[in-house]
DNA sequence: TTGAAAGCGATACCAA
DNA sequence: TTGGTATCGCTTTCAA
């Protein structure tokens, strides 16, 4: 029973009060280099772990935090990005002994009622608000509740801390890249148009377009899905007028176009280039090799935690912004041919 | 401030004591109808939530269970198999107010101290036991630690109270489908060794080609990522004697597999028949749509979560098997095509 | 510097 | 049927 040893035993043990025992170990003055040491030895001995019932109860904090992944009920497989971004979060989380609960939602409403009881039982200390939607309800759900909350690449002024990996860069390193490579009509494949990151991909390309005197090419909207590419890919090449590039606004969504349009018989990138927008692990090994942007979800992931933890502890958190998401260009974009 | 009621505000606003609340509220006996109607309706008027703090205090229980996802450091996507499984576990453990806390980690040590501090910390009141390995250490672990825990899929004699959906009528039928479609030689590409789950679909294999007579195709061990798909499709490819027919361990790896047979020239189904394992919501999309075996993680996931708190409750949880994987025939088998 | 004691928010036992 | 109280394991305040 190695878990059984509790802060009294150990204050047995090492000849102490319990009170002396939890300063020691907590790293809090009021303890003599000698007590400390005698009590550090202690514990070791007996391989003392404090409970963090215990401590939660004392301390006003659970030591966890929150996210909640809303998925379509009939697509509950998560996006590839979140596997990174959790494993980033627990990289600072964990040190500091907070743990992260996760919860999947199927829908919007349901979302809402997640954090809302993640926060009405005190489950956790503070949450992590993920893929933001215009007017999204969470803030003022967090701000009715008062509950810490960190918002993942939100829009300018959002109101809550957050951490932002700039889109713009990458965009505009993509958008030159194909103009040199010839492209002059450039489409786009979109999320939903709900999300904050949807919106902000398309301008950007809309924009880098701008810049090289371009018009936007077709945007069809997707839905970050895989099956979503699909139907933009069918959509997008079947109109008169298609383009000679696309760009998707996630790799998930790329991977569909491309193979669609693979199999609708084009050549990628010889009658067409495609590019993605994460940069996830298997766009390295699609045939061709998916050009994106790669973004740094274990890192956003990290800094969120660590921001959300220092709001929690009533810190005042700034801002974070990583590095940009920058350019990959791999075999899925290629020089510009005439449409045929 | 809508969490801040406590019992005592609820007691306070009733006119009775905290005990009674506690009793009222939870279904206990021992109160009068006419007080438990005033206690229900004083805690509605507040809005009390019970704090999982004090309970999981009092009640020596955290109310929460712990999954360890270990995945490579660089490939940190999640299966997509996790999304419904996960969702599977919550759809059980949210009506009772547990929580799930995810944790990932990129290796085999690290997943053994996630468990051990999950249980130190008396974070969590039991675990699940994913992706089981030969002798997998976590078996001892747990049972050192008195930690209540679920195998998932594990093999027969596994020590600990498991949630199985049996594989071999899948591939059983796979196999049957395949030999009808002419097929005679088969191959397999299968997962680590460690896994097993992977030597069960292996084995599965095997021994549903001598029901039909047939010697087993050459064998490829991949890892379960689209990457070892790829690798296993150039390694088989490439032998002289090469199968007209491939079985993967799942689907991820049959994607890979069917991508780089597909980008050697190869026809799928025509020249080469792929299967997956798994069902996972992608294969769906794919050209040509994944033949596969359908499997039921959000079921289990369900299922799963049942059990632990059976567990947990002290109950005696006997294993449960749920509905056997299925064949699900989509086109990327087809007429076996004597090989050029 | 040290130790005793008061919470934290529930549950559960035991008198009344 | 009630209500008082000990208890869980820790933090924190306050005397000694």
């Amino acid at each position: 029973m190695a878990g059984r040893v509790t802060i009294t035993d150990v204050a047995a043990h090492a000849g102490v009060a319990i009170s002396s025992v939890s300063s020691a170990l907590n790293g809090r003055p009021g303890v003599s280099e000698q007590t400390r040491q005698k009590i550090v030895e202690a514990a070791r001995e007996l391989g003392f772990v404090p409970s963090v019932r215990g401590k939660s109860l004392a301390g006003k904090k659970t030591f966890a935090v929150g996210l909640v992944v809303h998925r379509d009920p009939d697509v509950l497989e998560l996006d590839p990005f979140f596997g990174a971004f959790i494993n980033g979060i627990e990289s600072w989380i964990d040190e500091r002994d907070f743990a992260l609960v996760l919860q999947t939602s199927p829908d919007a409403a349901g979302t809402l009622e997640r954090y809302r009881r993640l926060a009405a039982g005190r489950r956790v200390d503070g949450v992590f608000l993920n893929e933001i939607e215009i007017d999204d309800p969470r803030v003022e759900l967090v701000r009715d509740l008062g509950l810490p909350a960190v918002g993942i690449n939100p829009d300018a002024g959002f109101p809550l801390p957050s951490v932002r990996q700039d889109h713009r860069a990458g965009i505009e390193q993509l958008v030159a890249h194909l103009v040199e490579l010839g492209h002059r009509s450039i489409g786009f494949v979109g999320g939903p148009d709900r999300f904050i990151h949807s919106r902000q991909r398309e301008a950007a390309w809309r924009d880098s377009l701008a810049t090289h005197g371009l018009e936007p090419g077709p945007v069809v909207q997707g839905s970050f899905t895989y099956e979503g590419g699909i139907e933009a890919a069918t959509t997008m090449l079947a109109a008169r007028a298609r383009p000679t590039a696309v760009m998707c606004a996630n790799d998930l969504s790329a991977m569909g176009f491309m193979a669609q349009a693979q199999h609708l018989g084009y050549d990628v990138p010889g009658d067409l280039s495609v590019s993605g927008y994460d940069g996830i692990q298997l766009g390295e090994y699609l045939r061709p090799a998916l050009t994106t942007i790669q973004t740094q979800p274990r890192k956003t992931g990290c800094e969120a935690g660590r921001i959300l933890l220092e709001l929690i502890d009533g810190l005042p958190a700034a801002d974070v912004d990583i590095a940009p998401a920058a350019l990959v260009v791999r075999s899925s974009t290629g020089p510009a041919r005439p449409v045929g």
